[in-house]
DNA sequence: TCATATAATGTTAGCGCTAACTGTTAAGGC
DNA sequence: GCCTTAACAGTTAGCGCTAACATTATATGA
């Protein structure tokens, strides 16, 4: 078992080796607490009748021979995992844990494990090549694009249980989804702006392709006919949710003299390019121009100054996601659509202290309406 | 498969039930490509020749069923599962995605699974409640103290591959482990910092229980010594990895009339709180006093002034610990100890740039000496 | 041409567990 | 006492796959 290697042309080395090794099963259990097998099971997965008695030598035995039931058999036998699988596209943010996190709340205590796969390090998953499924999880969590829709459309018509997170499945297929407030958020945030004294409202968009920077203009949009603005066409472009391309958008416009008093970003990475652009103008944030974002990203209120953002329940969302998925795969019935109110983080960059301070009226903080 | 139910007090409610599902098999993989299972299994998993022609066949019949291997079954006649572990105490950090996508690399292309466990949301594994073990991986990545010293035991009695992250494990247990060069580390700060010209250096320890503590302050002592500066006992103080601890050690420093220039906080949370506590006292840092932290936390880049720390190669450190743990899975041999270098992080909390710009003298930017 | 190697496939058994069924025993009602 | 009912335990079979061995086709060399 341990096994010392010296290698001639370096210093003594250290390595180990390990043969194989073996495991009690239940039928060695069962041999112990002189039952069946059978009584074992229905003692460790409580699917019938033991007696007192019987169950403390069952227990005995199992903690004497350090059984634990082989997962694998289980599966085989039971036609259950007892796992589940999230899909992750990437994992690069604090985000991911707080959705990892609520995942985590949701199967506490119910025996059912994680199956984690993230796209970004693994390549993306198609037909024939899928990491996670019916063969090693009794239902999928599916964030995003972590799945393309052939393989989303194939697992489905299996009636293989499946929750999606963050974005609409395909019209045709009844997939229960949790979504975030993006068009409420937005429009929220456009009317805190113009509480805020501001009606010039530039919006620096998401990729046209992305579904919540689609609703987070949409509701941008509505917000400023709600509210009797006008949309100033030149002053809604897209920035692709990049720091880069949304400090050229900005400096495009302050160099061609367009005029505006507040910058919605449609995410907090964009934001941060805005202010970045109209500081470097030589203008401040946010007295010649307030700039918001969306997602209260870990960084948002650290940078200078503390940026006002719209923020999503991320750990809820992975809890309801995971609850609705159990239901899924306990045959219950799920929820097409749950949808999760976001919330305005309200900071500096908004200017809503600075310019409402001094009027001495009673606003909420962190939720005007 | 889809059930629409209407509760009376409430609006109209889409959900979704599903009904249980079936899949292919190898089997049935097998009538269809007119061969027997044994030649699908060995066209799945290389195990034997398999001519062309038949090769096309099955791939064909593979397809057309969508057929995924079960993974229950596949363990249970291998005796192997094909998934790895890993055990976290928690997961709220940057610091574990950089590791579960070292991991993930390592694993990446070799058809095995990832199980996610972590301790904070579930409890704290014991003997006779195991998430992860034989009966779901071929072996586990343990990090610090996710797994309690008996478990350990048991698990390495039965001859079960683990590889320890960033603790090092019993004496007696030959475990392979991957560590970071705590002692070396902080000894390079603290030879940075008399090379910026401070030689009155303080130190905020983590807690004395904490394996990268107790080398990180070993580190800071050597390094005194090495450079004939006398430790000075008051100046050497717990602040427990804590933000508040530390600026109240700090501020208390100050107020007694201590004098330093500069202080070495064991952790960058802790070197956060002690520039707080700098400022808070109307002092500059690096000016009056320098700061600086170990970590390289996400956040030390953007606090002001940026902070000066040590940072370790985390995600090496995943992808090492994995490929230990694989080669032990394949019976080869691992070895018992990967120390892995850690980085001296300068930015401008320790004055590096005001105090030696102006010599003109040629130092490296990140790694001095 | 035939032995002999090797490529290619098939057969059998069993991995460890649980579903579904079949007993067996004890308790309670009349 | 007998019958019913439930509590409790055992038996049988098979989940889907692969290890080990057995067998057959094909190629190679003397």
């Amino acid at each position: 078992m341990l096994a010392l290697t010296v290698k001639a042309n370096t210093s003594l080395e250290l390595t180990v080796t390990y043969a194989g090794n073996t495991n009690a099963t239940i039928d060695d259990v069962a041999k112990r607490a002189h039952v069946s097998a059978m009584t074992v099971s229905r003692y460790l997965n409580d699917t019938g009748p033991v007696a007192a008695k019987t169950a403390q030598r069952i227990h005995a035995a199992i903690v004497d021979l350090n059984y634990i039931p082989h997962q694998g058999a289980r599966a085989l036998a039971a036609r259950k995992t007892n796992t589940i699988g999230l899909i992750l596209p990437e994992m690069n943010d604090i985000f991911f844990f707080q959705l990892i996190r609520g995942v985590q709340q949701a199967i506490a205590g119910q025996q059912i494990d994680l199956l984690l796969y993230s796209a970004a390090t693994r390549g993306k998953p198609d037909v024939l090549n899928l990491p996670l499924g019916p063969h090693n999880t009794d239902g999928l969590l599916v964030f995003t694009d972590g799945l393309d829709e052939t393989t989303l459309r194939r697992l489905h018509a299996k009636q293989f249980p499946i929750v999606m997170l963050y974005r609409t499945p395909p019209a045709d297929l009844e997939i229960p989804t949790v979504l975030i407030e993006n068009r409420q958020g937005a429009y929220d945030m456009v009317t805190h702006l113009v509480r805020c004294g501001h009606n010039r409202i530039a919006f620096l968009a998401g990729s046209a392709d992305n579904e919540d920077a689609v609703w987070r203009e949409a509701g941008y949009r509505e917000a400023l006919a709600a509210h009797e603005l006008a949309l100033i066409s030149p002053l809604c472009a897209s920035a692709d949710f990049d720091e880069a391309a949304a400090a050229n958008v900005v400096t495009h416009w302050l160099a061609t003299g367009q005029e505006m008093d507040a910058i919605f970003a449609a995410d907090d990475v964009s934001a941060h390019g805005a202010i970045r652009a109209v500081q470097a103008a030589g203008l401040g944030v946010p007295d010649d121009i307030a700039v918001v974002g969306f997602d209260d990203a870990l960084l948002s209120q650290y940078i200078d100054p503390p940026l006002t953002t719209v923020r999503a329940p991320t750990e809820e969302a992975g809890r309801r996601a995971a609850a609705q998925l159990l239901r899924l795969i306990e045959g219950d019935s799920a929820e097409l659509l749950t949808l999760l109110p976001t919330e305005i983080i309200i900071r500096q960059s908004c200017g809503w202290l600075s310019s409402n301070a001094d009027t001495s009226q009673n606003h909420p903080t962190t939720k005007p309406d």
